[in-house]
DNA sequence: ATAGGGTGTCATGTA
DNA sequence: ATTACATGACACCCT
């Protein structure tokens, strides 16, 4: 896919949205949202520069601890390293098997449990950590014979000999079982957040140079590697590379190999598949491919770029697939790369995700967690379930990814005017305004379809219970006429009978009755009754009674 | 597997 | 022109 590149630098609200549907119509042939972002890249260099600082910290402390880890390490007597382990392909097992994964190149070894604890304890995001690696693990399980129960809570206890040799087996079927094409596609954007694509094919896995570049989503880079190289059989040159970072290096030079990542992605069997999770990134109410965009797809995006820019409303969607969780998982996995972004909200909000980070963690999450890289992933029941936890309030967790230095509440409820006013007393950026307004229309248009639906559902009552009143009423009318019917069917009979009674009583001159069939009673507008012959009617003989 | 209800969101129209 | 509101349509989720 070609860069397009925006040659200004802010981008107008317009044309953020003009972005966003280029992207939306673009998706379909596989863009990405960060393609269109000039600035998002732009960003991304700063952010980069000051997470590295921050790490300097960091590397700092984990130096010291590498020391002392080291005095607690085995040492070969004959060498004085510490000791290497024999090849898995001499004695498989799992014990051999963690051997092959950690130890292959003879040089200074630090178990996994080691390294894990060595991380824990300089990392508060090793919970993060093992999520990536069990999550990875779940997925070498189910294509290995191996129990799959309850990996990641042991990995810090100490008996991944259990759940080592899941990484030889999936190095047995390496087609099947490679790191989830998502994964690839995560790790990759976040390395290359953190380090050039060349400097990641060069990487020499000095405790220094991991620490510069450590976040969670490198240290699961860090693990991947290892599979693809155990994978390729290709035990890695580290010793000879002069390694004399220490225990901790150990973990990491396997990933340091150069081909790994690439040659991952473009292994046989495995394109297919990072296709088709591709093609289940999208991942939005709005059926928008959002979760193809930033950070997670291209190695050239950063994984920390841009805090904001380029990620507006559409953006945001991307996190609607696991928006509940997100914030509290962000809060555990960066408890310390937060905040530090520079960003003008609240202080209060200091300590809250660079919004750039989610995408990226989300995407880890979710292409673990659904099982990426299999025949079958169980993507959309996760997704469901995710979302399903995570309902609440999706346009809160936008806000505070974004920083937003209010509430929702206060977004979508305030006049217009307060609004305009307390908008105006924070400087917020493109990405940040841009939320805030849509917060603002979403909150309305929601609490408007709500009472939409209410005045509809009430209509639609008020409806029934007109139909009801008049049905009711058509029953009344309907024994009204009955009544009215058999009355005046009794006035007719009670008529017919006084007639005839009256007829009969009627003589002529000479004392007969007149004949019904010649003579009739016709009652005139002023009340008299006349005999009426019926034959001569024009010649008619009036007589009163 | 499917239908139906509930809900959020978007697009559009109206005041 | 802008804003708020109303509503149809759609997608998604859940039962």
């Amino acid at each position: 896919m070609m860069e397009i590149e925006l040659p200004k630098t802010q981008q107008s609200q317009q044309d953020m949205e003009l972005i966003d549907i280029l992207w939306r119509q673009d998706i379909d042939l596989g863009a990405e949202r960060e393609v269109f972002d000039y600035s998002h890249r732009q960003k991304e260099h700063e952010l980069r520069r000051q997470r590295e600082l921050e790490e300097e910290e960091r590397q700092q402390r984990l130096r010291e601890q590498e020391k002392a880890l080291l005095a607690q390490l085995q040492l070969d007597e004959e060498t004085g390293e510490f000791v290497p382990r024999p090849l898995p392909t001499a004695q498989p097992g799992p014990v051999a098997a963690q051997t092959a994964v950690f130890a292959e190149d003879g040089g200074d070894t630090l178990s996994f449990d080691e390294c894990m604890q060595l991380l824990e304890e300089t990392f508060p995001l090793v919970e993060t950590i093992e999520q990536c690696l069990s999550m990875n693990m779940d997925e070498m399980l189910e294509t290995s014979a191996y129990p799959t129960s309850n990996i990641s809570p042991s990995v810090q206890e100490s008996d991944y000999p259990f759940y080592t040799p899941k990484l030889t087996d999936v190095v047995a079927s390496p087609a099947e079982a490679g790191p989830p094409p998502a994964y690839q596609d995560t790790f990759e954007g976040s390395f290359a957040a953190i380090a050039p694509p060349e400097n990641l094919s060069q990487m020499t896995l000095k405790a220094s140079d991991v620490n510069a570049a450590f976040n969670v989503d490198s240290f699961c880079d860090m693990f991947y590697p290892d599979l693809t190289n155990a994978n390729a059989k290709k035990p890695s040159a580290l010793a000879a590379d002069g390694n004399e970072s220490g225990p901790l290096a150990e973990v990491q030079d396997e990933p340091a190999n150069p081909m790994e990542i690439p040659e991952f992605a473009l292994s046989e069997g495995f394109e297919d598949k990072k296709a088709e999770v591709m093609a289940e990134f999208p991942d939005s109410d709005s059926g928008l491919s959002l979760d193809a965009s930033p950070s997670g797809c291209s190695p050239q995006k950063s994984a920390f770029g841009d805090g904001s820019f380029g990620y507006s409303d559409s953006d945001m969607e991307e996190m609607d697939s696991n928006p509940g969780s997100m914030q509290s998982e962000y809060a555990e996995m960066f408890p310390s790369s937060f905040g530090a972004d520079g960003f003008q909200g609240d202080s209060s909000i200091a300590a809250q995700p660079s919004p750039s980070q989610e995408p990226n963690v989300k995407h880890t999450k979710t292409e673990s967690v659904d099982g990426v890289g299999h025949s079958k992933p169980p993507f959309a029941k996760d997704k469901q379930k995710r979302r399903a936890e995570s309902r609440l309030s999706r346009d809160e967790q936008r806000a505070k990814a974004l920083q937003i230095p209010f509430t929702v509440d206060l977004i979508i409820n305030l006049p217009v005017d307060d609004f305009n006013e307390m908008m105006s007393k924070h400087q917020l950026n493109e990405a940040q305004l841009a939320l805030v307004r849509d917060i603002r229309r979403r909150g309305k248009n929601k609490v408007a379809a709500q009472n939409c639906r209410k005045r509809k559902m009430e209509s639609i009552a008020g409806l029934e219970s007109e139909l009801d009143s008049l049905r009711e009423e058509k029953e009344r009318l309907q024994r009204e006429k009955a009544e009215n019917d058999s009355s005046l069917r009794r006035a007719k009979q009670q008529l017919s009978s006084l007639y005839q009674e009256v007829f009969g009583m009627l003589r002529d001159e000479e004392g007969r009755p007149y004949s019904p069939s010649e003579y009739s009673l016709q009652q005139s507008s002023d009340g008299n009754v006349f005999l009426v012959p019926r034959i001569k009617k024009t010649s008619a003989k009036s007589s009163s009674k």
